[in-house]
RNA sequence: CGCGGGGUGGAGCAGCCAGGUAGCUCGCCGGGCUCAUAACCCGGAGGUCGCAGGUUCAAAUCCUGCCCCCGCUACCA
């Protein structure tokens, strides 16, 4: 039954540096490929870089830079953001790399050309040297190239054509015999109707045009286009045209790719195969686009966001280890966006299910049962007993869970599997507050109290083992406080010898089995994995909060009375002071203070305050101030102590 | 008639393919619990499911037309 998986994603153009949609498209890859590993099946996961081309030419020249140092760069960027993400690759392959994928794309070239599918044509085209592209009579306005607004030349050159227009009927066999071959079913009709408009593709370009690329084997006046080129890295990477073996152990693959890439690989690529003799790819699988908070994400609208920024944002904002945050992305990006559709990637969404899924529903469900087993059992997890009450139901929800979800991953439909993983969480807490163990604790019921403990943290670990593959480093947290901190321990030592982490090994068998969790075992409650974000309340508060303790003839020596303010004016010449006369039963004191700009001196009369009485007196532009209003301050923002019930000036306050 | 996606309570979405109590998250209101990260649990208010027509015993769901929003539009990577 366990199978053999091999995922790609689309090779990233290395022009540009890597944004969230980059990460997107990575992330969807590596939650499938952990969900297949999961199953037990062998995965490998391939992402890499497109180097070729000219406008890598282009971007190397702006930046003053050698071509190939400038793509060691930015591929080095991606190769980071694989890391930064946390993915599972196996491999990274890059279109440079004249080892691993020179020869394959030139030995693709020549079978293609054995089938007699390439020829060679005159071809005659607008060029726009502004643009240093072709443009399209289409674009045109007025004639004109429509960025330039210059008329673009006629240029004429001979390339080699694929005769795509011949597998015509191969590729309309394909989609009719294999209806999963595209995903979402929308873009397989799309791609079905597509067929019959197939036209022979350039693939490629002389060399006096563009150098930087794979040369045509056998005629060096010409370089292999991108399409033919980068395509070609996905058979690469696994050995084609060096080790068959290897090559047939993983080919074909699963290709998570975005909307606007389709034709190529749902197209192009398999027709090239066919050629080629090969097996067309086993499925693709087209995700939407991301905007960013509700825009389209383009350089030139300066909306580019690294992924990675934004898990360090959230990580200040919230108090969570950065990889935990990082974590909360994936998870953001995989529950909230339907696979297929185009999605929305927006802080404020990201926080709201920060807190709602992962602080409330999920790590608070660790963190309102851990301490219970540490109190009624010392923190060892109790021998459950009979099952009775709502424990069947429970488990029956939990042991069912695996089935559903992994159902979902096989359809894509990767949000429905995390919505289902918080059906269960959304039932334990249920469970938990209905046969709420702190009651049968009081009342004596203590073997039952840690029954339902077990149970709920059952439940929990059962979901735990499922979400592991959107959130492989906080579950990690979840395992060491749940007593199993091996799985963190491995996990730190694969990743100290610079290895790329591809889970715990547990499997979906372990998802399905109740009473998994062995009792004896130390629990760790520990503090929160998901810190919820307080949006009022930003992070540090409670590292200023508790400072040193004092003993309580140190407290009392604090003389802090009820007053009440009788008059109040600006002290002049003062940004912010106001001397106020409050009155403390026995006497009337004068108070400097500075409240201003929160409060003005006339909203301070009438009442009724706190007031440190024996404070040493003391001199503030030239008035005395002997006393001390008491008042909360939180990030500029000022409220003065009040009393929530009329007491009289004078009244001590301890 | 260029192609595709979408229009569902205040916000964001699911449901539509296989018609039959309109669901989820957030927000709001009230209650419970007191184990917990102001959390968790229960209840409530709030929707003519873009508009119009059709099929049907029955339509958010199928059909037709229209309106609006967003992408893409192929040798360009």
């Amino acid at each position: 039954m366990a199978g053999r998986f091999y995922v790609t994603t689309a090779i990233d153009y290395v022009n540009a540096t890597p944004h969230i949609g980059h990460a997107y498209e990575k992330i969807l890859a590596d939650v499938l490929a952990r969900y297949h590993r999961l199953a037990g099946e062998e995965v490998f996961f391939l992402t890499g870089t497109d180097e070729h081309g000219q406008n890598i030419v282009n971007a190397a020249a702006q930046a003053q830079e050698a071509v190939q140092a400038f793509v060691d760069r930015n591929a080095a960027a991606f190769q980071q953001l694989c890391r930064d993400l946390n993915l599972s690759n196996d491999d990274f392959i890059r279109t440079t790399d004249r080892q691993r994928h020179w020869p394959a794309v030139q030995e693709i070239w020549r079978r293609v050309a054995a089938a007699g599918d390439l020829y060679k044509k005159h071809y005659r085209a607008l060029y726009c040297v502004q643009c240093e592209a072709f443009v399209t009579l289409s674009e045109l306005v007025d004639g004109r190239c429509p960025r330039h607004r210059t008329e673009p030349q006629v240029v004429e050159e001979e390339n080699y054509f694929f005769r795509l227009s011949r597998y015509r009927e191969h590729l309309r066999r394909l989609f009719e015999e294999r209806p999963d071959f595209v995903v979402p079913e929308s873009r397989h009709a799309e791609m079905r109707q597509l067929v019959d408009t197939l036209e022979d593709v350039s693939v490629s370009r002389p060399v006096e045009k563009l150098s930087w690329g794979i040369p045509v084997p056998e005629d060096t006046g010409h370089v292999i286009y991108v399409w033919f080129d980068a395509l070609t890295n996905y058979i690469s990477a696994i050995g084609f045209a060096r080790d068959e073996e290897r090559f047939r152990t993983w080919w074909p693959a699963h290709h998570v790719i975005g909307k606007d890439i389709n034709r190529f690989h749902s197209l192009l690529w398999p027709a090239m195969l066919l050629s080629a003799g090969l097996e067309p790819p086993r499925q693709v699988l087209v995700h939407g686009f991301l905007t960013l908070e509700g825009q389209k994400i383009s350089k030139t609208l300066g909306n580019v966001v690294d992924p990675v920024a934004v898990a360090r944002e959230l990580a200040q904002r919230s108090g969570a280890e950065l990889e935990v945050c990082v974590d909360a992305v994936r998870y953001f990006l995989v529950r909230e966006v339907p696979f297929g559709q185009d999605g929305d990637f927006s802080r404020v969404q990201l926080v709201a299910r920060f807190n709602a899924d992962l602080a409330n529903d999920y790590g608070n469900l660790l963190n309102r049962t851990l301490p219970l087993v540490e109190r009624y059992f010392h923190g060892y997890l109790p021998e459950p007993g009979p099952e009775e009450g709502g424990d069947g139901e429970l488990r029956h929800l939990a042991e069912g869970l695996a089935e559903v979800v992994w159902e979902a991953v096989q359809r894509c439909d990767l949000s429905r599997a995390l919505f289902s993983v918080w059906q269960l969480l959304g039932a334990a807490n249920r469970y938990l507050d209905r046969e709420a163990p702190w009651n049968l604790h009081r009342s004596g019921q203590r073997e039952r109290a840690g029954t339902v403990l077990v149970n709920t943290l059952e439940a929990l670990r059962v979901a735990t083992v499922l979400l592991e593959p959107v959130l492989p480093t906080a579950t990690l947290k979840v395992w060491s406080q749940l007593s199993y901190p091996e799985f963190e321990e491995r996990a730190r030592q694969v990743r100290e010898r610079g290895e790329s982490y591809r889970g715990t090994g547990l499997r979906l068998e372990d998802a399905r089995r109740w009473r998994w969790l062995r009792p004896g075992r130390r629990v760790r409650p520990g503090p929160p994995v998901f810190p919820r974000v307080e949006e009022a309340r930003p992070p540090r508060v409670e590292e200023e909060a508790v400072q040193q303790t004092l003993s309580l003839e140190e407290f009392r020596k604090l003389d802090l009375r009820v007053g009440r303010v009788v008059e109040a004016r600006r002290v002049p010449g003062t940004d912010k002071l106001i001397e106020a006369r409050v009155d403390l039963g026995s006497e009337v004191r004068t108070i400097v203070t500075g409240l201003v700009p929160e409060y003005q001196a006339d909203e301070l009369v009438g009442k009724t305050i706190v007031v440190v009485a024996n404070l040493e007196p003391r001199r503030v532009r030239g008035v005395e101030s002997r006393g001390m209003l008491l008042a909360a301050e939180w990030d500029g923002r000022l409220s003065l102590v009040t009393l929530d019930r009329e007491l009289p000036p004078g009244a001590r306050v301890s």
